[in-house]
DNA sequence: ATTTAAGCGAGACGGTACGTCAAGTCTTGCA
DNA sequence: TGCAAGACTTGACGTACCGTCTCGCTTAAAT
């Protein structure tokens, strides 16, 4: 369940020394979600993060390089068990299993925290744009583009299939950041009609 | 052009003392832009601001409560003298138009550079979401709204305009936030057509 | 009873415009005692006292050139109706009653809030300086130095006479400023006995 | 030769965590009087400490609360390595003695411009007060009453001996704040002989 | 009676110090 | 070597005060 994108993360070999406990990523990670949901980005502070976890702040910086890093891998640092969008039968299909799971994560209060600070990350590092790409965005992108082709509906599925995954990220992010409650809720079930209404 | 966000902008009466100077207004609104789109979000200081407008920090804070609502204004503080959307013939046309609008507007430099501090506001401030919603988005969701209204295509026309108007922006910022160049533009080009064709 | 020691005071002669209020003056400086009675040196700020003498922050600065000429008037710009030291009868007399007066003015709660101030203020300023001694100073250690000339008890009598002045002027200062209640009492009245008994 | 002020100075026990550097210390310390001697008090700011001790703001506020604090020990958080009034063998040595010691001390440059904003906390913080007093004050005073009770000359040679003391403190420092150069030292000369001539 | 020079309160202006706080790095002593 | 504690630098933030200035109004003396 628990997929790293720490980057350090490649060697599994026996370094020599003391090991890492790793009962401390874990508590810092749980520690930065609680925190983001609790009391937002900006006083999820480093030491805020390391007193929660019961840890020492020079811990969290032999693992993560900053700030952004943990927070990173604390929001996505994981995929479900089970991706729904895997089983999508067809396009309009896809695209409804697609809100529902993008809708859900933006709406988790910890992701909702982290996004700005996140976005800012993600625009001035290509590494981890990437690494979010390739665990999130490619393989689902790449199953609707087959599915568009097989439809024979489009004439550039793969640009078709990103221009779309975007449509649903960006928009399920703006309702999560921008409105609360019953509004939220509202927009949020017009959203795949109007997509797949084509 | 400028038509300002600030709050005080409703009485036109003399107060007593000496008023404004409403040159530094201007001065600092350009220098943020300036900087954001030179130096970016982070060294973007209020220090940095005040001295490219060759303007004392306290003229700022007496205008502005924080660093974001300066930015804020300067980044989304005026309507451009011609806003194309007015002059939608359609649901499709008005698709076009708001695309063409909006991911221009996220191209700008200082735009991206604030985006992501601004959303962070955006979240917390509700009177800047309102100010936000005041001045761009309610103007053209309600004429979408009519839009549709006539065209009788849907049941709840308002929900489908709000909706359709988070799925422009909300891809426009990601496009402009995480793709570059040849790309953003082959993505961008799709994207009024994936959802135009309802 | 009040003799100002504002430099500008010289011109009585009618200036054209309007005439300066006098009751400003008035209300300025009795503002400025009653604040450093009450809030200190550091919060009698010059648009604290504006407010307290309902006026206006400039009308200070059209009489007094700063701040601390304002308070050296507020404080010291008055001489009592009756110097008691001018009927002194022999130096021990002018001891005593320099005491008496000595220690009574620096026990003014203005005055022992102003002082440090004024302290500084007199290092730098020459001018203020010699306006004190003139006023103060000067015409006690005349008066002391003559009586110490028909004693016959001293070389120099004009040095010995200041250097006693200083004597008296810095211990009361420092019991006003370092000693509270009782013990300042005590202390204060052995004072002029270590000093008188030569 | 340093004997420190500082109120944390008492446990000497190994606190856990990286121990702070006492280089810094003295390193503040040395810029704050020599900033205070070439440049006065209004222009020895905080930051201008830490520049020229090379050292960070906030290391600064780790050690002392306020910059008064600061300036208070880097001027009194001293003793020298030999206090002449130790080896008085009269009273009236003992005043010639203390004269000597103070009016110099009273004479360095940076005392000079620190004594005003000192005296200013010394009224407010009985803290730092009682430091004082225990360092300075009280030893010499101690010593002068006991010469006092073997001379039999006085019926309080606690309270003589304080006030002598506040005496000479007192006329020392308006002295050396009021008077400049052979006014100065022709002045001084005569203070010792004024109040030894009991 | 009109002019006119100045005073007036309110409050903005530039400059600058203060004290706080965050991020990220470094140094102890211990395990 | 990892670890906790807590030092360290850098540098932004927001507040406060000082002394100056500008506005529109009012006042009294001089015409």
């Amino acid at each position: 369940m628990v997929d790293s994108l720490s980057p350090d993360d490649t060697s599994r070999d026996r370094r020599p020394g003391r090991p890492r406990d790793t009962a401390i990523d874990d508590a810092a990670l749980a520690a930065a979600r609680t925190l983001l949901a609790e009391v937002g980005w900006d006083r999820t502070t480093m030491v805020a993060i390391a007193e929660r976890a019961d840890v020492g702040k020079p811990a969290l910086y032999r693992r993560w390089p900053s700030k952004t890093h943990l927070i990173f891998e604390a929001v996505f640092g994981w995929v479900p068990d089970h991706v729904p969008v895997a089983e999508a039968q067809s396009a309009d299909d896809w695209v409804e299993r697609s809100f529902d799971y993008t809708l859900d994560m933006f709406g988790r209060p910890d992701v909702r925290a982290a996004l700005p600070g996140l976005l800012a990350t993600l625009r001035d590092n290509p590494d981890l744009q990437s690494n979010l790409w390739r665990q999130f965005g490619s393989p689902a992108v790449d199953m609707l583009s087959d599915t568009l082709d097989n439809d024979g509906a489009t004439t550039d599925s793969a640009l078709d299939a990103q221009a779309t995954m975007l449509l649903i990220i960006g928009s399920s992010m703006l309702v999560r950041l921008l409105l609360r409650g019953d509004a939220a809720d509202a927009v949020s079930a017009r959203l795949p009609g109007i997509l797949r209404a084509r």
